[in-house]
DNA sequence: GCGACAG
DNA sequence: ATCTTGTCGC
């Protein structure tokens, strides 16, 4: 997988990086089959400019955790609402290239198309590594949508308040729990982004690739942050 | 101009 | 994201 080379380092090569991208994202259902899916996440130390991403592999079926990376770095990017992949995806990156396997999907904490330019992180890591994604967040972001029945299952389109289309979907994963929001990343369409984000979160409100991935991404920051830097 | 705003 | 205690429940 590629290496951010000349990753932005301002918001208006951001931007334009983004619009360079957002033409290449495809939201349509890709036949290539998943039978290894995977869960990025990332935790930050801004004090120490730390940045540890991890990636989980877990096999679809059984949601058995198969194999897991994780990389450290500092961090490449500020936090701006809308520009979060610059921030996130140069430690993910490189999480997933120290796998020795390449997952067919990889679910990401985070928006895809549900994005005010129509390229969230999710979107921005399928473009950028040709694999499929989509993305699952945990808040509506600043998009709108009515509550969702209590069964899970059910969901209830997430609308761009500026344009009315359907940007994701806030689904119930678990019965009588706040939904999570899911969308399109890149090589899969909005129906298999929901029954993909239902076959992960059985158990729990999230699916099992971003607890895992944010369980893991916690612990190895507090490691990192032992290992060098004793008090400073 | 002001407030809101994925993680 | 992160700062943070105890507490209710499987």
């Amino acid at each position: 997988m590629p290496i951010p080379a000349d990753w932005p380092t301002t918001e208006a090569q951001a931007l334009a990086e983004q619009e360079r991208l957002r033409p290449l994202v495809q939201a349509v259902d890709d036949d290539a089959p998943c039978r290894l899916i995977a869960g990025v996440d990332v935790a930050y130390d801004d004090d120490h400019d730390l940045v540890v991403a991890a990636a989980v592999l877990l096999d679809p079926d059984t949601l058995d955790v198969v194999e897991q990376a994780t990389a450290v770095g500092r961090i490449a990017f500020p936090y701006v609402p809308g520009l979060l992949a610059f921030r996130e995806l140069p430690a993910v990156l490189d999480a997933l290239a120290a796998l020795t396997r390449t997952p067919d999907t990889v679910v990401c904490d985070g928006y895809g198309l549900a994005h005010p330019r129509r390229l969230g992180l999710a979107s921005h890591l399928g473009v950028l590594t040709g694999l499929r994604t989509l993305g699952v967040a945990k808040t509506p972001f600043t998009f709108d949508h009515h509550d969702p029945g209590p069964e899970r299952g059910s969901w209830t389109p997430l609308t761009d308040p500026a344009t009315g289309e359907e940007v994701g979907r806030a689904v119930r994963t678990r019965p009588g729990v706040k939904p999570v929001y899911a969308s399109v990343g890149h090589r899969i369409g909005l129906d298999t982004a929901v029954h993909t984000t239902l076959q992960l979160a059985r158990r729990y409100r999230l699916p099992e690739t971003t607890r895992h991935a944010d369980s893991l991404c916690r612990r190895a920051l507090t490691e990192a942050q032992r290992g060098r830097t004793p008090a400073n």
